[in-house]
Order: C-alpha cells, then sequence, then structure tokens
DNA sequence: CATTAAGTTCATTATATTCTGAACATAATG
DNA sequence: CATTATGTTCAGAATATAATGAACTTAATG
C-alpha cells in the first residue's frame, strides 16, 4: 500500500466515525491528496476500485454538502470534481445550522419541562444562552477572517 | 403518543442523522424534557421500553461525550443522570477537536501532493489556512463568553 | 439518427451497527 | 454471609446502511 493509498484509506475511516459512508471520505482523501484539478468520475472509480453506483452516489453526497464541487472543460463530455473553493464560507455556515438545530431542541425541551424551578431547567437554560452565544458568534468569526485576509 | 414522547423521538431521530444510536438520543430527550435532576437507570428504561443492556451502553456512551454525567444521593444505591453541567467547557473543545483532525488530515494530504504550483494545492493551502484560524479562534469564544457572564 | 460516452437508478448482496435478554459481576443491606 | 439491588457483558437476532453490477437515461458526436 502506497502512502497516498494509506492516506485515502485514513480519510475514509475519518468519515466513517461521522457516520458518513466510508467511500465518500475515500473520494475526499483522492482529491485532498492529487496533483491536479481534474479528477474525473471514471479516474475516481479507477483509483478507488469501486463501482459506479458508488461513485455517483457518493459525489452526489459530497456535492450536497458542498465539500466538493464539480467543474468542466469545453469540448470535454466528463465532469471533474476538486475540493470545494467555495468550502471556506459553508464550513462555518454548516457549523451555525448544526447549533442552530440544537438550540431548537433544547428550547422545546424546555417547553415540555414546566418545572421551572428544578436544578435541570436552570441548567438547561444556561445551556440555551450559551448557544444562542454561539449562533451569533460563529458567524462572526467569518467576517474577522475576511476583514484580517484583505 | 404524548408530546413529551414525540419530543424524546426527535431527539432520538437526531441523533441517529449524526451516525450515532438513535437510542443514546432518545435518553438525552428523556433528560432534557425531564421536570426532575433525579432519573435513574431503571426509570430511563421503563420511560423508553428498552434493554438493560441498551440502556447501559448508551448511558456509558452520553458519559465518554459528555453530554450527561452521573450523580448519586446518599443511602440510595442507584445512579442518577441529568444534563452535564460541565458541557458548556465541552462544547467547544468538542468542536476545536474536530477541527484539529481535519487539519491534520489536510495537512497530510498536501503533504503527499508535491505539485505545488496545482491549483488544486493552492486551494487546499488556502482551506488549511482558514482551519488553523478556526483552530485558534474557537476556544477564544470560550473567553469571550466568561468575560461577558463575569 | 444511430452510436457512444457519461452517469443514474435500483434490486440484490454484503457489511456494520444496534438491540435484546440472559448470565454474570459487584457491592450494599439486613 | 445470604440476599437483593444495580448495573455490565456478550452472543445472537434484528435492523440499518453501503456497495455492487446490470439495466436504464440522457445528451453529445459523427
Amino acid at each position: 500500500m502506497t502512502e497516498k493509498e494509506k492516506y485515502i484509506e485514513e480519510v475514509g475511516v475519518f468519515y466513517e466515525k461521522y457516520g458518513l459512508p466510508k467511500m465518500a471520505g475515500r473520494i475526499l482523501g483522492c482529491l485532498l491528496s492529487s496533483e491536479t484539478d481534474n479528477n474525473s468520475f471514471d479516474k475516481l472509480k479507477d483509483i478507488l476500485k469501486a463501482s459506479k453506483g458508488s461513485i455517483s452516489g457518493n459525489i452526489n453526497l459530497l456535492l450536497n454538502q458542498n465539500m466538493i464541487e464539480k467543474h468542466t472543460i469545453s469540448a470535454d463530455r466528463k465532469s471533474y470534481y476538486r475540493i470545494a473553493m467555495n468550502s471556506l464560507e459553508n464550513i462555518l455556515e454548516a457549523k451555525t445550522k448544526s447549533v442552530t438545530e440544537f438550540r431548537i431542541i433544547l428550547e422545546k425541551g424546555l417547553k415540555i419541562n414546566s418545572n421551572h424551578n428544578d436544578l435541570n431547567f436552570n441548567n438547561i437554560s444556561d445551556i440555551l444562552d450559551y448557544y444562542n452565544f454561539l449562533e451569533t458568534e460563529i458567524p462572526l468569526l467569518r467576517v474577522k477572517w475576511e476583514k484580517r485576509n484583505k
């Protein structure tokens, strides 16, 4: 197993740990360690020795996650894939979204619990405040980054 | 199905979406919507109508994730569980950890790719810079929160 | 407009995860 | 020190998820 192959598997396992298909991680691994921008469907299929179905499904998964993007070349039928250029915006957007989702869950929990004097209620209220804080602060990091790189 | 039961299932589904056992989410749902701090192993088992094995395994999963914590009462053999008081610290710590893990993956990918002139290399380098930025900034949010709440 | 290339879909198979329940460990109680 | 309460462990069953490969769709090419 070459170093690159080992790396590809490692990204696969990383992805799996987060409950996502290993193959999606492997595709990411290919693109992250590739010498070039131009990696086609077939090339990924050959490198990973996987079926067309699996490559197709997982490419689309990664496209939906905004982890990769598709680009094309004129007079060439193929599509090519690369790590998403716009991923910087999406990284924090995704984090904010998951914070929001959990904030909503916390709020619903509190609404159901009507015993406002219990330790549990107060504790969860504190956590909710913190999530609200994070929800406004995380997008500001993006702004800070932009300023710094101007 | 009562509103509370619906809520518990909803948190289960939320957890499942992130690749974690639904039962762990259900336990969280119980604790988030509970009127009290004192929820024992058996009470969770009864509410969720699940096996001892599943409750045991998923309580320990949540303890390891620092999502819940165990507390005891003198002259009582049982253990009781609640949403972790210390979770505020752990939320950002966990986020930073996952940022670090991915930063390391990005670095390894760049190291394997020796064609430093390709668009791909430059693109991934930019993303790496951003991850380094996030890795220092995220812990600072915790500091900001502490200051604000003094 | 027939042919080919590029990718999708989906039924089946393979794999991995989770749940169950009974047997087991541990420690507090009387 | 036998009994009971509290939880753990683990083999097997149930369930869920992912990969395969062949048939299909779509659209570009000659």
